[in-house]
DNA sequence: TTTTATTTTTAGTCTTATCTAATTTTATTA
DNA sequence: TAATAAAATTAGATAAGACTAAAAATAAAA
């Protein structure tokens, strides 16, 4: 198994060499992980030795396909966790990161297979970056808005497009919280805003702007 | 703050304790947490050093009022996510104390919290252990089975007496889960069995040696 | 293509938390 | 009370993970 300390190098160079697979400079994952670049070729080499990443001297770092594996099982936990503070604690979007760092490393299949299963095998976090599934896959970007649906379509709420926390605090008022099930009732030409229904309450009203700032997947 | 070790000798320092406070041999200790005699001593003289024990050579240990705190704080939050595993991500009662023992480890007043909220500020974890409150009051132990009461009466299952495999399988078969909200409907004297509502569903029938190894507390 | 600047690595130190082996203190027993 | 056993402590070593300072390699500039 990992350290925590491990974990996170993992994770940031996966994150930082992207899906190009270019590789990481010293520099880059060491201000990544606000350390040392000494520190970060100590754990570089320590990675390398157990067939986590694939390194050269002053060439830089990148994932094995074993090291991958292992960050994106990370990062799934991450973003569940996240889900679950906010969806289930009541936490704002943007105090989430903090406290998933933490809870990403605990180690127990059981507990985050059983998470995911509370949750409703949630697809996208609160940020709206996809989750990876227990074998590594991925949904792709979310790219519908509730603005592009027609009267009689229904959609699951994602995530905001613009998480300006007047916006958020606007999502709250109106009870449009992350996951929230919404039924598109009708589509005003006149002004682009919407009639929809809220998790089975009564129906109200929301701007074409409003629309255009949530993104949704069809259900 | 203390590292998660700190946190763990502390724990076992004041569970050894007892509310006796008497003072707890290294050796007791080190075979607590599965270590050796040198390495408690080790620690026990870094938590004295911080004010968290009192400490006399050769002669134990003892909490500090203010390492007593933080022990408390760290058992609430092992018990708040034992209630969590069991209650919402459906662990059995025996699969959860590995979990949280790393759960309790992660630091945020907010995440504990919310999830005391998110629980409905449970009294007690599945154990029948009482839950320290923040200002680290407990609960007394759990007295009352639901065998002890009349027809009307209303409560909250606890935890089992008897929590055997066996019985805690019998108890999901009726749908008899930890924090459910029971109603006395009747009582047969003729065997002491009893007419129950479980969550509002149909009445069932519960023998009183099922009735007595259930700890409730009334509602 | 040298020289200079930047990046990366190495060497050596520190802290936390553990260990073994040796020593010291306390407890027990003859 | 002296000898022995048990418990506790100290000393010294190790590993992870971080750091600083110095050295080496690479990149950029003259």
């Amino acid at each position: 198994m990992l350290t925590a300390s491990e974990e996170n190098y993992l994770k940031a160079i996966f994150h930082l060499a992207g899906k190009s697979k270019r590789p990481v400079s010293t520099n880059a994952l060491a201000s990544a992980l606000q350390t040392k670049p000494a520190s970060a070729t100590d754990m570089i080499q320590r990675l390398s030795k157990k067939g986590l990443v694939s390194y050269h001297k002053y060439k830089g770092v990148t994932p094995t396909s074993g090291g991958n594996k292992l960050a994106l099982q990370v990062i799934r936990k991450h973003r569940l966790w996240e889900v679950f503070l906010v969806q289930k604690l009541r936490f704002n979007w943007d105090e989430v990161h903090e406290v998933a760092e933490q809870l990403e490393h605990v180690e127990s299949e059981q507990l985050i297979e059983q998470l995911d299963k509370f949750l409703g095998y949630p697809k996208y976090d609160p940020h709206g970056d996809p989750i990876p599934g227990a074998d590594g896959s991925m949904a792709p970007l979310p790219s519908t808005t509730l603005a592009m649906l027609q009267p009689g379509d229904k959609c699951r709420v994602i995530c905001a497009r613009d998480s300006s926390s007047d916006f958020l605090l606007f999502l709250d008022k109106l009870h449009i919280s992350l996951g929230a099930a919404i039924e598109v009732l009708d589509k005003f030409e006149y002004d682009g805003s919407f009639s929809i229904r809220v998790d089975e309450a009564l129906p109200i009203t929301l701007s074409s702007k409003a629309a255009e700032n949530i993104y949704v997947e069809k259900t």
